[in-house]
DNA sequence: TATGAATGAGCCTTCATTCAT
DNA sequence: AATGAATGAAGGCTCATTCAT
């Protein structure tokens, strides 16, 4: 997080104001949820005016789409410089997780706004769905045929389903992460969800019996 | 409104009148999102006066929560019908994983009002998560453990975050299904999420490798 | 008060149930206000159903009204009644304060109503004020007058004016009752309030002083 | 709005627009009552939209207390330079019966919300009666007190119920004038109040006899 | 007569957004 | 660029009253 150095410098400069207050928009966000908090308490907590926001963001709206297109932009560039050395399909994967997870993991508020706020409705949702998170669910189903083409994953499964899954499992680790009173590290959840997932729950004998046969 | 007759037919039962809301403000809250749609909008629907919602609820919140609480009494009763002849925990874990995907994908607009409105906030997710939600996560995660004790599933997966993963993949394929314009069989994709992580996405040689290793 | 030997015995005839709601709505008028009572606490507190009440009257501001007017009819009948043996005009002054304070001090409810709720607005108060209330008014000031012509009472005091000092004063007796967290007996105010009226609060000596000249 | 003059050259400091809110709260309080008058209304007269009623007020009940809470604190005020030069108590006494009719007698809306409004409910009643008023009327008290040290005032009667009678009077005199078709002077009534009060209605005769025995 | 479920008009209050300074 | 006072549309909820039974 370049912001970290200091929000007070920042503040001079035009993007750093946008950022402060985009940072003020999350932690309000968090705090009361989307629709309780309002343009106001983000002014204040960013310590400035109410219309000040105006200046920097069309619409209350637009400050909750913009933390999540700041947001996925800087985890596409830190994935692309995490997946760049690695020539493993699987690595691949497990760094995404990892990557995933450990973004989340390292801001409980914007964990909040990404795993609450941002499912508003069908709205936000569909809006979101149709751009970033086919991306994201699209590198992970080509890593994923990648990983069969290699040889490493079996080739009898929907790399379209696994992606899914992988993505729904993550993802349930990060609500239940934020939902928990308990304080534990959510990117050390990544490695239990991978395992249970390429190893697979059954046993090996399990596994020859012809089960999901309708 | 094509339901007035069959509605009127119910409307002469106290419990009737209340589903009728009920099933009003499902729709009119899958259609509009909760926060948009307004009370007035949900009695229209479902043919009634604007006060005659709050005979029955004591706010528009409650309305939420009681599709929620209604709709996971039905699903508690038809789980444990459907749970009850089947011996084998990994039987009933593919049972719970097609009832799951079979309800919401019955009825969309309860699959929406399920998969995103429900999620508004903190408020409403803290509140389902430590009662509902907590249960039925142990219910998958018990019955993970059983099928571990029977020695059909391998014993080195923790079955907390397994029944997490599994429980998060259905979720996944939930939302995916609802934010799709494709039309397809939700509870079709039991088999396949099944499928993947019980047998894994690893093919036995690398299993056999320490992959998981830092 | 005739109701008083069985409420229920009277729910049968026509003027008994209409009695009761009055009654009812006498006490809850007094707890919780005018505006804030609602008709159906009336109806519950009467032990009838809601619509019950407008088959004996024609609106919730009727149920004030014939609040009054009931009370105002025993009142003139019972003031008629004590006043018929009293030839001394200061006698007559003197039952009567002490009738209008006891009436009040019997009843802690009729007198909240009495001396809060029905000053609502002008609209109730012009209503009153131009029928029963000047009627005793007048009542008060013929008295004084008699009194006057009798040679008990001097001559120079208008007796409008001191009609209204009196009835002004016992007025502010009952607001203070109803207002005071103290239990007392209010008509053992009443002779207070005439001894000072009657007698003044001035010594002989300040009495020939003219100090009402401006 | 013939007011909207001036009140524009008001309208630019802080306490100006508070100030103009009230002032025609009090009128519109006073034309349409308290319950009826919707703060819309309020807000028309004032000549602002409806939302800045609440950036001065938390409520519409606020209105109210506010309008009672700052004239009280003018009268205080008032009161205080009034009685400053006055030694005689029963000339302060006399004063203070003319400021509270002049007062009132002023400003015809102001003394409608007063004698009116203002006696809403109990709640209103005890929340005034308890601070404003019981200081009011300990003021005439201790007034009466010291005219009685003096030796001009009776030591025979008590003091707190003489001023409540006082009390009682005035009020009666202010709520008959609001409530009277005739146009006359409310302070012009103050001396014939004093004068009754003083010197009493009885002859010297009927002094000597003991009427107030039971 | 009596019921009480249903009605629907009405209102206080909130708050995103604007704009004069 | 920044302010923050002002705006006014919008909506959840209440409750007096009605009316079919």
């Amino acid at each position: 997080m370049p912001r970290a150095e200091s929000a007070h410098a920042e503040a001079h400069t035009a993007s750093g104001k946008r950022d402060l207050i985009l940072r003020a928009a999350t932690t309000v966000f968090a705090r009361h949820g989307f629709f309780s908090a309002q343009v106001a308490d983000v002014a204040r907590e960013a310590g400035v005016a109410a219309g000040t926001v105006y200046l920097y963001f069309r619409s209350k709206d637009d400050l909750l789409v913009s933390i999540f297109e700041r947001n996925m932009k800087d985890a596409r560039t830190e994935a692309r410089a995490a997946l760049e050395g690695l020539a493993s399909p699987v690595e691949r994967l497990r760094a995404l997780a990892r990557l995933h997870l450990d973004r989340l993991g390292r801001d409980r508020d914007l964990a909040v706004v990404f795993q609450v706020e941002l499912r508003q409705s069908t709205k936000f949702m569909e809006r979101l769905s149709t751009t970033h998170l086919r991306e994201y669910l699209g590198l992970m189903r080509d890593t994923i045929a990648d990983a069969q083409a290699d040889g490493a994953f079996r080739k009898d499964v929907n790399p379209t389903i696994a992606a899914k899954v992988l993505f729904g499992a993550l993802d349930e680790m990060a609500t239940n992460w934020i939902l928990s009173k308990r304080r534990y590290s959510l990117v050390g959840e990544a490695d239990g969800v991978l395992e249970s997932l390429l190893n697979g729950l059954a046993t090996k004998t399990t596994k020859d019996t012809k089960e999901n046969t309708r």
